[in-house]
DNA sequence: TAAGTGTTGTAACAGAACGTTACAATTCGT
DNA sequence: ACGAATTGTAACGTTCTGTTACAACACTTA
């Protein structure tokens, strides 16, 4: 992958700093991580990155001034990461030379959404996936329009899903075939950790097989994986145009 | 940039004076400072400026009488900035012959709408970024005219908008596919922050539903992401030029 | 095969998030 | 300063989602 996007993750958390990279690694990018400004410097002295996702809090020499030196160093985009809510704090971060903002805590699509937005912006290099990423899935004569954020069945009568249902069913569509952990699905649909004992993707793969399977109890499409998880079984076709018609 | 703005700051506050400086440039103007009454008419001597960002508050001589002076000396536009809020002071300084006013503490974008106003009242200089910005939007046949803040419909009969309701669906449509937070919207529309508690983006969600949805029970523009905001799902072309027609 | 162990399916519940209405506060134009 | 229009707040009903609990199922071992 030589064209994939170096993104530097700076924060002294390490708990967002590797469940954050997790995350982008899983949406096509290259990540490192540092926990502090001077490790940061170091690996940009190793290697170049295309994006610095950068915490405004750190120990050590405050993030601010980390931000100011990047910029004055060269022209790395810089997203800031922050608990500083009110304006000026935001302002002050925009005007330091940073690309874009958000504050914590943050939904990591979010974050992703914003990365991706300034690599186009600055737009040397382009963001995985973005452009990569289907406007539509069909699977079966099932029609899964990612735009309008619908599902049509083979009849072509609209099926209703909530939001929570079509991120999963996306999911699987985008992935088919592999099987896909109830950790995964948690992190690539609500964006979080899974805890010891959570059953919530269960409950809703099964609140999905109730609208999308003839049989649920005999399942076709999401199938389970004991102990591993769940594939989705379809050959699924990406449109990359918005559904016609 | 020949034809780029020349903005003069008038503030003792070194730091309104350097981020606003910053801010400002950071938007397409040229920008110069200065500190006190005596430094600004040195600086006029030099060079010609576009507008002056006068703080009404300075040691030394009195803004209001700076401000009479200005007027005297030429036809500059002047901003005012001031702590003062009351009406008659806003009467005054407005009969001095200021342009426009804006009270401490103040939202810098909410400055920079005012700077473009005046310097597109006066009219010699366009605003930069101003022209950058689209000058209309398209989605799914709907017609948004950002001059002449009028929205219709694919039928081609105008549809109704309140300011706030215009600028939530200006919003969107700058960002199609991409979760707003009820914090950024509230940012992007009304330039302040949320509350704990605030619904009002909710409420004025559900009132431009109302307005453009076909069926509001089953939105197809403005999805709701629950727990992460609205998405606005629509291919929206960006037109440079005004509505024609 | 039967018991035992761990895993999954799903119903039921509870809490959170959302939509909408009514009304209060604010703003705006005159 | 007044009235009209717009916007914010509060409240309530609805929908969605996570948790829990338990039954059903699949694998292992005797």
């Amino acid at each position: 992958m030589p064209n994939t996007p170096h993104i530097l993750i700076a924060d002294d958390d390490r708990q967002i700093r590797t469940s954050l990279a997790r995350f982008l690694e899983g949406n096509g990018f290259r990540v490192s991580a540092v926990a502090d400004g001077v490790a940061m410097f170091q690996a940009m002295e190793n290697s170049r990155f295309d994006l610095i996702v950068l915490d405004i809090m750190m120990p050590g020499e405050n993030g601010l001034s980390l931000c100011r030196r990047l910029r004055a160093a060269g022209k790395v985009p810089v997203v800031l990461l922050t608990a500083l809510s009110t304006h000026t704090d935001r302002i002050v971060g925009l005007e330091l030379g940073a690309d874009d903002y958000i504050c914590k805590p943050f939904d990591p699509r979010e974050l992703l959404a914003r990365i991706r937005a300034v690599l186009r912006r600055t737009g040397d290099t382009p963001a995985p996936e973005e452009r990569a990423r289907p406007a539509s899935y069909e699977f079966e004569g099932w029609r899964l329009d990612v735009l309008r954020r619908t599902l049509r069945n083979p009849e072509g009568t609209l099926v209703e899903l909530t939001a929570g249902e079509f991120d999963l069913l996306l999911t699987f569509a985008g992935h088919p075939q592999h099987v896909l952990t109830r950790d995964q699905l948690l992190d690539m649909t609500r964006g979080r950790e899974a805890n010891v004992f959570d059953r919530s993707i269960d409950v809703q793969v099964s609140r999905l097989r109730r609208k999308i399977e003839a049989d649920p109890q005999a399942p076709v499409f999401i199938k389970t994986v004991r102990s591993g998880g769940y594939v989705f079984c379809a050959g699924v076709v990406a449109g990359s145009q918005g559904a016609p018609g």
